[in-house]
DNA sequence: TGATATGTAAGGAATATTCCGAACATAACA
DNA sequence: TGTTATGTTCGGAATATTCCTTACATATCA
């Protein structure tokens, strides 16, 4: 049942995972999150089955508490699902979103989307306490803030493409606008 | 000089520049980079000239150590230019980078582009392993990478778009990949 | 309902980050 | 070259973050 090929194998794929792990944990950070929700992400990600909050916990040597907060937190952002699986009373499994575009769309979503939001409103907010003077500053500033506006407005087109449109169709989008240069 | 209303003037535009200020110290910490870096660069973008280390420290609280940490780290991604004005000296002057979207694109362009390609490598070490390998598990995880990897390949393309496409040229794609959908 | 297993919240210890101040380095100019 | 003005580096204090432990809450099933 074990023997030595097999456990050669089995800390070959080990390490393999444990490189992409690695990177989903950078990815977390790079993202603004814990890198802890990268590595569960990731874990999920190779996991054959749905795993349980302990289970998760023994595999990522994370306390049980961790796990929890970074479930909650990564089902809100679409990243795993919760599936209560029958006859395991209230234990929950969780698993990854195995869509990793969509991941990444769901991120871009709720934390990118969100950012740009409370910037644009800063914008306008600014813009309209300059429309009320009327000096040469105010003005220059006026301009200014235009502009950082149209730069926000169009950062949200493109958000609203990506996170929009499937992978396909971003494969098409990204043809086009080659085409176009 | 400084009548009531000019100085009412001031506090207006002041808190008119404030609030677009805040909202790039929160851009700053969005993108990983520190809050101090975003409102600095923030006070420059308003600034009617380039400001020296101690005028920018002098104008933001900072320390004369921070600005110029922070203005090396900004110039390195482009954000604000150094100058050397004649007969000053040794003294530098700093402005910031007016092209917002300029500004965007050399942030991508350092920052996530780098980003993505580490995570690039990662994945295609991890597909190296498992190709190596011979048993159904690592054909299964070989599967999944392959899936990542292709996930970022488009990202990167998508960075490709936005960091090579002026605002304008921008404009078009957002257009295009509307009617497209 | 009680007993047990599971999930969540709160507080604090370990760690990492940010920023300041002081010491040091370097360029300009007398 | 010496002096002064400016810029940078480094160590540590103040702060923020992360994650663990413990305590609590809630669901399941006898």
């Amino acid at each position: 049942m074990t023997d030595p090929a097999n456990i050669d194998d089995r800390e070959r794929i080990q390490a393999a995972r444990n490189e992409v792990i690695g990177a989903m944990a950078n990815a977390a950070e790079a993202c603004g999150a814990k890198r802890s929700y990268g590595r569960l992400y990731g874990i999920l990600f190779f996991a054959e089955e749905p795993l349980s909050l302990d289970a998760l916990a023994a595999e990522s040597g994370y306390a049980k508490s961790t796990v929890s907060t970074a479930m909650t937190t990564l089902e809100r952002f679409h990243m795993v699902q919760r599936r209560s699986l029958p006859g395991e009373g209230k234990r929950a499994f969780y698993e990854a979103e195995d869509d990793f575009w969509y991941a990444v769309q769901q991120f871009l979503e709720v934390m990118a989307k969100r950012e740009l939001e409370t910037m644009s409103r800063s914008f306008a907010a600014s813009a309209m306490l300059l429309e009320e003077l009327d000096v040469p500053e105010a003005d220059a500033d006026l301009e200014r803030v235009r502009r950082l506006e149209a730069v926000a407005d169009q950062c949200d087109a493109m958000l609203g493409i990506l996170t929009e449109s499937s992978f396909d169709e971003l494969a098409e989008v990204a043809d086009a606008a080659d085409d176009g240069d």
